[in-house]
RNA sequence: GGCCCGGUAGUUCAGUUGGUUAGAACGCUAGCCUGUCACGCUAGAGGUCAUGAGUUCGAGCCUCAUUCGGGUCGCCA
């Protein structure tokens, strides 16, 4: 091992293709990989943005060139010498064209060997990576993942500043809510038997910041849900969130819709259309079976519930009579891929994961076509259902009929979604960004016999629905709306109510005592007497806007040091 | 909490119907090599087949349990 003495780095990999050739430079990094070709050797040196070409050869002393036959994979050196271009070139890396001829090499760390080669090509196990996570960063796409989250991250901050956005910091240690995912819970020294919870979301405070005069809050900030882990879900993550006074559904998109286009335009030089397009949440639930439709392909739902009510299917006009439907999708030109034994697994698919009771299907090929319910329908039926659904030869037709209208868009709107990944369907590079707006305000709980809130209980209704949150709460629409990219739902949020006798009345629907709204949210409905602004926000999932522009599906690879699925850490052994 | 998938050399994997000494590639070690860039060539080291029990003349392979990891449903206002 030896010091850097009086050498420092000068120059970074990636700034070798702006640095005239000739000019004396000290590059500094880790050993990827090393060639040693008897009186020549070549060494591979990675730092953040790259990898540079060290070379020895003919005009190096020997001592020197003894020292680089010595260097092994992942040692630490900085690299004095001339930058010059190589005699042959390769354009596999940046800077393939050039490389540092040698005058002075030091042997900053020795390495033991890694658990895993540290290279993009290799895929190692998830938990030995995780459990080296410090190496497996080292890899260059974890640097370049790292550094285009950073990227999006200083462009919202500078667009929102420049739009007027105040970054306010909010705790962390905080009162516990009462509905929405399970908060993690810190105990409270100096209050024995009391606990902090961890924010879901900074919610209340953003909205008491509204209230305090601070017309636009920004914040980049950590959000914590006890809940299990998914692809694409941690337990801790990050928000982009944001809240602003004195606006409606209108500007708060527009304000997001340029916020968009921007990190699109600087992140990936994208340009995107604006105004977005907006589709409300029945619309999407009908056409998609989702409120975070994929719209970078077709397979849409078609109901069918009328054509069938008086089949000979019970099924199907069974399902009709108990007030639920008959939804279908045409699997266009996928009969010869979609065979019986496919099907068969989707119908699995479908009765194991979303609860239908089956997939009934009509598969037409060139030979034949087979049905598992044509027979019990009329030459009519039939004819309508093909006419409607524009079904043809070498088609596949795809049905859920349930009594409950949800199950059939749960199934469909997932089967649409597994056929076109499946069969690659749509056009992976591109991107379809789309508002999911008037969600319904209320859900029903079948467990707790009430309405819970489907946003959250501070969320204005529609205008024309006010009447509704007493009259029909189900049939009521909020001011909410979600951002979805390519099928992922990027953000949410929504205008606040703003008046204290509305709040009152959401309240009651939602089934709360006075006293116990008063207990859990005393401080938020006593805030609201003082005169409160008009106010709206929304709130992006940072990692998943940087998994979405990265092409990514897995959340981990853009989070430094991620959770596996039991929300431990490897690396460090927490909880 | 339910269901599904997986664990074989440092790494990624193969391993036939249960049958002799468990293989390959990469990596590693040593030697040779003056323009490589996944350098090449030669040789070598490296294995408690996740753990435990069972079935069997015989188990990497079959059974059960445990454990670790992954996916998914519930859950995620």
């Amino acid at each position: 091992m030896e010091s850097m003495g009086t050498l420092r780095r000068t120059h970074y990999a990636a700034d070798l293709l702006k640095t005239p050739v000739g000019a004396e430079i000290t590059v500094a990094g880790y050993v990827a990989r090393s060639r040693d070709l008897g009186n020549l050797i070549f060494i591979d040196v990675r730092d953040v943005t790259g990898l540079v070409q060290l070379a020895f050869g003919d005009s190096t002393p020997q001592e020197l060139f003894n020292k680089a036959k010595a260097v092994k994979s992942e040692n630490v050196v900085m690299a004095k010498g001339v930058l010059r271009e190589r005699s042959s070139k390769t354009d596999k890396i940046a800077t393939g064209a050039y490389e540092i001829d040698v005058t002075e090499l030091r042997h900053l760390s020795g390495a033991e060997l890694p658990p895993f080669e540290i290279r993009d090509e290799i895929n190692v196990r998830d938990d030995l990576a995780l459990t080296y996570r410090y190496l497996d960063l080292r890899r260059p796409s974890m640097a370049r993942t790292l550094i285009l989250r950073n990227k999006i991250a200083m462009c919202a901050r500078n667009y929102f500043y420049e739009n007027h956005f105040i970054d306010i910091e909010t705790p962390y240690l905080i009162k516990s809510t009462p509905e929405g995912a399970r908060d993690y819970l810190v105990p409270a020294r100096l209050h024995p038997g009391h606990f902090y919870a961890l924010p879901q979301s900074p919610q209340l405070y953003k909205q008491l910041l509204m209230l305090s005069g601070f017309d636009r809050y920004f914040q980049i900030v950590r959000c914590f849900r006890d809940e299990d882990l998914r692809a694409d879900r941690q337990p801790e993550f990050t928000q982009i969130d944001l809240e602003m006074a004195y606006v409606d559904i209108d500007d708060v998109l527009a304000v997001n819709e340029g916020f968009l286009k921007r990190v699109f335009k600087e992140v990936l030089g994208r340009d995107i259309e604006t105004p977005l397009r907006r589709m409300t949440y029945k619309e999407a639930m009908e056409r998609f079976g989702s409120d975070k439709p994929d719209t970078r392909f077709g397979l849409e739902l078609t109901d069918l519930s009328d054509l069938v009510k008086d089949s000979g299917f019970s099924v199907f006009s069974g399902a009709v009579a108990a007030g639920g439907g008959v939804r279908a999708i045409n699997a266009k030109g996928l009969a010869d891929r979609l065979t019986r034994k496919e099907i068969d697994k989707l119908t699995e698919l479908m009765k194991g994961h979303y609860k239908a009771k089956g997939l009934a299907y009509t598969r037409f090929t060139a030979d034949a076509r087979s049905s598992s319910f044509e027979k019990f329908l009329s030459p009519e039926e039939i004819a309508a259902v093909d006419a409607r659904m524009d079904f043809a030869e070498g088609d596949v037709l795809l049905i859920v009929a349930d009594a409950n209208r949800q199950i059939t868009y749960d199934a469909l709107g997932a089967l649409r979604v597994e056929l076109a990944h499946k069969y690659g369907l749509f056009d992976k590079d591109r991107f379809d960004l789309l508002w999911i707006t008037e969600f319904p305000l209320f859900e029903y709980s079948e467990e707790d016999g009430r309405y819970h809130a489907k946003h959250h209980p501070f969320t204005m209704p529609m205008d024309e629905d006010l009447e509704l949150v007493e009259s029909d709460p189900g049939a009521c629409r909020a001011k909410a709306y979600d951002i979805v990219i390519n099928g992922t739902e990027a953000g949410g949020g929504s205008i606040r109510i703003n008046d204290p006798a509305l709040q009152r009345r959401m309240f009651k629907a939602l089934g709360f005592t006075e006293e116990r709204a008063q207990q859990q949210f005393g401080f938020l409905i006593d805030a609201y007497k003082y005169g409160a602004p008009p106010h709206g926000g929304l709130a992006y999932g940072l990692d998943r806007l940087v998994m979405l522009l990265l092409q990514l599906d897995d959340i981990r690879d853009v989070i430094a040091f991620p959770k596996i699925q039991n929300a431990s850490e490897l690396m460090s052994g927490a909880p």
